[in-house]
DNA sequence: TTAGCAGTGTGATTGTGTTCACAGCACGCC
DNA sequence: GGCGTGCTGTGAACACAATCACACTGCTAA
């Protein structure tokens, strides 16, 4: 029973994401119990900070036997529930769009998806199963369908406009992927995912060669 | 001059790339000066933020006209140099390998790049002006012309392999797009670019419409 | 049955990155 | 020329996240 708990840090989302899919695997291999320290290897942090998370989120094992892999997954599966959200609304679907819906359709074929381009060329096909759109539709589908989350893959002039776009049709979270921040209401939440600044970040860090690997 | 100041902490990095790209704008529409405030609306961080970060790095304004728009742009060059990096080697001329492409021909058309990949129908080819390979020619192809950020764009049942191969070729930078973790020296730095955790962290926060647009 | 062990749960601590608050300064204006 | 204004530079305070350290628990085996 998710107890609804108060705002989790952001950080730690992306762990609890990061654990269920090693457990979803663990599961499929036929693992029942699973110890902090073998989670903690898989995903490069401390088992102390494995217990902690899994204590935050009111999970609790046996110190015998560990956490119990199909017990924890559901209980992910509370807290990141991505039932209610409706689908995923990706505009822009260059090379990157259809890299996105490759993952999507790859690793989450549950979600509901729609893509939207402003190339005509490029509407009106399917693309690893999901129907691509006419931009000029896309109030009129996230009308018919809501869908709670946008992804912006067109080029940078035309991101900011995307987003106001997306937001005004109902979106409350966007993933960007063009090379500028974007100008929103603090409701919405803006994850960057700024391909152009990490290779430039990476690029730095390479130079000294130190070990810097957060996360 | 820079001073090989000690380690930027990662988070500032980010910043400092940023801020260089929206200088470089500046300097396009012929500003020569800018305000902290400026700085940080066009970032979104605090104002404190950006005059700590300028601090650190050493570079100093005036109170009555702010930043040097150019010396900032030069200051910047001298501690994000990236001309010893010699260039990035991109493993994986899928969808995503192609995007990546883009990024680089457009944003930094002064890198070298050399693209890899495994399919025969790829390699051979010019994409966006720039080369590429057979996977078979990595090693030889880093031996020619030492490369120090690897990108890894291959299915997640690659990356590991194709991470190892790279760090034997020379490479002490990865940015990984694979949905794995990858186990490397200390030595190396990783930074991971997770488009599917990504999703996922979007569609939760996007949930609870909360605002939480970190960075 | 009891000692040993391996792992969990968690208060305390450390460390790090961000924000606050204010002294100091340079220009513009009266 | 002196005064006000608005910005920079920076020590101090703060907030948060990761880590440590250890008490507690349940199994195993002699």
């Amino acid at each position: 029973m998710p107890d609804r708990v108060e705002p989790l840090p952001n950080r730690m989302v992306e762990r609890l994401v990061a654990y269920r899919r090693h457990l979803r695997q663990c599961l499929g291999e036929g693992r029942t119990q699973i110890y902090s320290h073998e989670l903690a290897r898989l995903e490069r942090v401390t088992p102390a900070q494995v217990r902690r998370d899994l204590m935050t989120i009111g999970y609790t094992g046996s110190p015998a036997t560990g956490y119990g892999v199909e017990g924890l997954i559901e209980h992910l599966a509370g807290l990141l529930d991505t039932r209610s959200i409706g689908g995923f609304a990706l505009v822009g679907a260059g090379h990157l769009g259809r890299a996105i819906l490759d993952y999507l359709a790859r690793q989450h074929p549950e979600y509901q998806v729609a893509a939207f381009d402003i190339n005509p060329e490029k509407t009106g096909r399917i693309t690893h199963g999901y129907r691509c759109y006419m931009i000029d539709e896309l109030e009129r589908v996230l009308a018919e369908c809501p869908m709670r989350v946008g992804v912006i893959a067109v080029p940078a002039e035309a991101a900011q406009d995307t987003a106001i776009r997306l937001i005004a049709a109902g979106v409350s979270g966007l993933l960007n992927f063009a090379p500028v921040r974007l100008h929103v209401p603090d409701s919405v939440f803006v994850e960057d995912a700024d391909i152009a600044l990490l290779l430039e970040k990476v690029a730095f860090f390479a130079r000294a060669g130190r070990s810097e690997e957060k996360v």
